[in-house]
DNA sequence: GTAACAAAGTTACTTTTCGTTAGTAAGTAT
DNA sequence: ATACTTACTAACGAAAAGTAACTTTGTTAC
């Protein structure tokens, strides 16, 4: 691999929100906790990949992660740390370009109303 | 795949840029136009994979290519159309968010240095 | 008490995407 | 004619993503 002239922080920053479904999470996150299946269920993601991406953004300190032993079942919530809050102008950002520019095509269109 | 409950136009904008490189061959575009090797050599990324993302990227409307066939070797110019360059503010929102919390721990350091 | 169910993952396996190395076509310089 | 440049494309092994089944701990249903 080659080396870049770009800052390295930035090149890191962009690399953590440059993987897929990273940014849709975050997003997910940025109207309060969650619990794994609600993330899960909102998003398009396989539970796997949701498991890896969470432990990612944990490690990276963008999300939090508590464990509730006392309920039913083992309840698990994600948040946002202060780090992870303050990406909230960068993704709104991009909703706010998406709903102005992104088109969708007949497939996609048609993929989003059945199955 | 399951169907989610977002926006499918914020999801196939946070699709885009949640590809590999595409951030960061936006932001080097936003220096002004430039060529395929000035962006291979700005970034790390292989010449195949530029070249895919560059496709994507002038397909989905954001990127305007121009060749130059008069001079030289023929010369081809990458550059953001309107709807790229409306991305100039989550850009620099991301590079910003970047210096502010992104730490670079010994092995991405040792990375950068040499190599 | 045991069968069935739920949450939060993990494992195993297949398909896609990436990264690396070569090679191509058109033109230039020597 | 040979080597060199730009802008790619092809081929191939490696890494990441997608899918489905399974695990663990506890819960409710019968």
């Amino acid at each position: 691999m080659k080396e870049s002239t770009l800052c390295p922080k930035f090149e890191k920053g962009m690399q953590l929100l440059g993987k897929r479904w990273t940014g849709l999470i975050l997003y997910q996150l940025l109207s309060g906790p969650q619990r794994f299946c609600a993330l899960e269920g909102a998003l398009p993601v396989s539970g796997r990949l949701l498991s890896e991406r969470l432990k990612d953004l944990e490690k990276e300190g963008l999300v939090h992660r508590q464990v509730f032993t006392d309920s039913a079942p083992v309840r698990v919530e994600y948040s946002l740390t202060e780090m992870g809050k303050a990406l909230t102008p960068v993704l709104k950002g991009i909703e706010t370009w998406s709903q102005s520019w992104i088109e969708l095509n007949a497939d996609e269109m048609a993929n989003d109303s059945e199955e």
